[in-house]
DNA sequence: CTGTTAGCGCGTTCAA
DNA sequence: TTGAACGCGCTAACAG
C-alpha cells in the first residue's frame, strides 16, 4: 500500500496538521521539524493522492478556453473540441468556459485574458496572437499564479507554461518534401496559397516549404487569400488559368471551401495539390481526389493536451512530455479517421 | 454544487446506505423504495463521483497485458509503454502487470489469460492469436466479469470488449496509394515483403496495397521473411540483384533491421520503399533516406486507450468512442516525432 | 428489508 | 508553533 499522510506523521513524530503544512509549503513550522517531515517523505517516498486532496478541497478547476470568431473552419472545430470535453472531465471537478474574441484582435485577446483572470480561473488557454499587449497580459496571468497554455499559436517569448500546438517550419516541410515526391520528374511550377504573410504561422510553413521542394522547382509568388473563401477561390481560379502548365498548389492557410471550389471548376487533374486541417472541406477534397494530402493538427489532441497541462499545473505535478507533443498529422484519401459524429457527442454506452 | 448522496436519500426520504445499495444494483430493497430512490436520482440529475467512491473502496484496479516475446522491435516499443505508463496512472490506484509469452504460441497465450483471471484482475489488454483456444480463453474471462481489450491484433468473433489497433485493410489501402502516387510515370514491378502470409494482419495489408497500386503495375510474388532480420536481408538484396528495374518495395512486417541493411548495401538510390512501424530502424531508413514513408500505429496511444477502456469497463462508465480511435499515421523524414527518450521516462519537471 | 456508523486520504478550522 | 477533530462524497461493516 501507498504512504498516507499518517504514516508520514508517524515516521516524524508529529500530528497530521504538521504534515499537512509541510506538505502544501504553509508558514509555521520550526526548521527542525520541517526537517524531520521531509526527511520521513522521502524516506517513505510519499506521493499524494490528489484525488483524496481535491475531495477533502472540494476544488473545482476552473479553465477558461479563448478562441478567435469567425467561420474558420478549424477554429469551430477546436470549439467544438473545447465543447465536448466538458462533461469527460466534469467528473474529475474540472469546468471549462470558452469565450470568443474576434480574430487577430489583440486588444480583445488581452481584454478577454485579464477578464479571465478577474473571474478567478486557475488555468488559461488561448488561440495567441503575436502582439506585445497580448504578452503583457499573460505575464500578468503568470504573475497571478494561474497556468496558461497556448494552443495552436504560440508566443515562446510570454511567460506561457506550455504551447498545445505543432511546429509549423516542420509542417511546411514536410509539405515540401511530398510536393517533391508527388511531383517527381513532373515539370512546371508550384504556386502558394496563404492566409498572410504578417502571420507568424503562415511564413514558417512557407519558409519550411520552399527550403524541401527542391532547387530545381520554380515557386511562385504567394497568393495571399486572407483565410478568406472567396478570395481563395478567386486566386486560385485566376492562377490556373494563367498557368496552364502549373504542377503543384500548396495551401498553408485556410479558406480552403474556396480552394476546392476553383479546383473543382477548372477540372484540372494532375495537379498536386497540398493542403492543411482535416476539415469537412478538405475531407471531401481527398475523397474526390482534388487533393492529394492534407496535413492536419489534431484539435482534439491539442484541447486534451491543453486540459492535462492546465490541470498537471495546476496540481503542481510534472508532466509526461512525451504524450503532449502534437503531432504533424498526414492524411490521405485512404487513412482518414472516419467523420466525427456531432462534436464529441461520439459516445458508444456500456452494456450490462 | 452538483448533488450528493445526501441530496438523494433526503429527497427520497431514505438513508445513505439505501440509496448506495440502490446505485450499485445491491439487493435488499423493496422494489418501491428502489423506485423512489431512482426517482430522486433522476430528479437530481445525480452522477456518481468515481473519485469519492474508489477512494471509499480503496479498490485498485489491476490490469494484465499479455504480449509476445522476441525480438520484434515493435512489440519491444509495446512492452516498454506499457511499463511506462505504470507510474502514470499509479495515481489512479491502477496497477498494471506485463506477462510475456511466446509469440504465435495460442496455448501459451490462453494459459496467460487464465491465470491473469485466476490471479483476479480486473481486466485484460491481450495481442491476441488467431486461435479457437484463445477464443475460449477470453470469453471465460468475459465470464468472469473481466473487461478484456484486444491489442494490435484482434479476434473479432471473440467477446472482447474493443480492439485497440489500426485497420490494417485500411493501412495497406494507405501504403499502395502512396505508393502509386510517389512512383509516378515510373515504369518498373514492385516487390512486397511480409512476416507470413498465415497472419491475418499482413493478408489484410497486402490485400489493401494491391487494391491501390493501380492496374498497370506489376506486383512480384511476395517474399516471406518470417519477422526475421536476417531472413529479410537476404530477400531484398536477392530481389535487388535479380531485379535492376525494380520501382518500389513495401515491407509490410517486422524484419526492417534487415531491410535497411540490404538497401544500404545495393545502395538503390530511386527506389521507394515503404516500410511499418517506427522503430530505430524505420526511423534511420527515413533519415538516410532509403525509406520514403513509415506507416506507424503509435504503441502510446494504443495502451493508453486499452487503460481507459479497461478503467471505464470495469467502472461500468461509458467512453468516448471517437478518442479510441487508434490513428494510421504516416511518417516522412519531416515530420519525425522528437526520439523519445528511454521509455517514456520523458518527463518534464515542474518549476516552482 | 433498512438505518447507523466508521472510515478511505487529505485539508481545514479551531484550540492549546 | 503544534495538534485534535471534523468533513469532502462515497462504501462497507454492522445493527435493528
Amino acid at each position: 500500500m501507498r504512504p498516507t499522510v499518517h504514516d508520514i506523521a508517524e515516521r516524524a513524530g508529529v500530528s497530521l496538521a504538521t504534515v499537512d503544512r509541510v506538505l502544501n509549503g504553509r508558514p509555521n513550522v520550526r526548521g527542525v521539524t520541517r526537517a524531520r517531515v521531509e526527511a520521513a517523505i522521502a524516506d517513505l517516498g510519499y506521493v499524494r493522492d490528489v484525488a483524496a486532496a481535491n475531495l477533502a478541497k472540494g476544488r473545482v478547476y476552473s479553465f477558461a478556453f479563448i478562441l478567435p470568431a469567425g467561420d474558420n473552419p478549424f477554429m469551430r472545430t477546436l470549439e467544438a473540441e473545447v465543447r465536448g470535453i466538458e462533461r469527460q472531465v466534469s467528473a474529475d471537478r474540472i469546468r471549462v468556459g470558452i469565450s470568443v474574441v474576434p480574430p487577430f484582435d489583440a486588444g480583445r485577446l488581452a481584454d478577454a485574458i485579464d477578464a479571465a483572470v478577474a473571474a478567478g480561473v486557475s488555468g488559461i488557454a488561448a488561440v495567441a496572437v503575436e502582439d506585445d499587449a497580448v504578452v503583457a497580459a499573460i505575464d500578468r496571468a503568470k504573475a497571478a499564479g494561474i497556468a496558461f497554455v497556448t494552443l495552436v499559436s504560440d508566443i515562446a517569448q510570454s511567460a506561457r507554461d506550455h504551447f498545445a500546438g505543432v511546429d509549423n517550419m516542420a509542417a511546411g516541410r514536410t509539405a515540401g518534401s511530398l510536393m517533391a515526391r508527388f511531383l517527381g520528374d513532373r515539370p512546371g511550377p508550384v504556386a502558394v496559397l496563404a492566409g498572410s504573410m504578417r502571420l507568424r504561422d503562415h511564413r514558417e510553413r512557407l519558409e519550411g516549404f520552399a527550403a524541401r521542394l527542391g532547387a530545381g522547382r520554380v515557386l511562385l509568388p504567394v497568393l495571399e487569400g486572407q483565410d478568406d473563401p472567396a478570395r481563395a477561390q478567386a486566386l486560385v481560379g485566376d492562377i490556373l488559368k494563367r498557368t496552364p502548365d502549373l504542377a503543384g498548389l500548396y495551401s498553408l492557410g485556410a479558406g480552403n471551401a474556396g480552394l476546392v471550389r476553383a479546383l473543382a471548376e477548372a477540372g484540372g487533374e494532375a495537379l498536386v495539390v497540398i493542403a492543411h486541417e482535416l476539415t469537412p472541406e478538405t475531407r471531401a477534397g481527398l475523397s474526390s481526389g482534388l487533393i492529394a494530402a492534407v496535413l492536419n493538427q489534431d484539435a482534439g489532441h491539442e484541447v486534451r493536451s491543453a486540459v492535462r497541462v492546465l490541470k498537471a499545473r495546476a496540481d503542481g505535478v510534472p508532466l509526461h512530455a512525451a504524450q503532449e507533443r502534437i503531432r504533424i498529422d498526414i492524411f490521405v484519401n485512404d487513412n482518414l479517421p472516419p467523420e466525427a459524429g456531432q462534436s464529441g457527442a461520439d459516445v458508444s454506452s456500456v452494456p450490462e
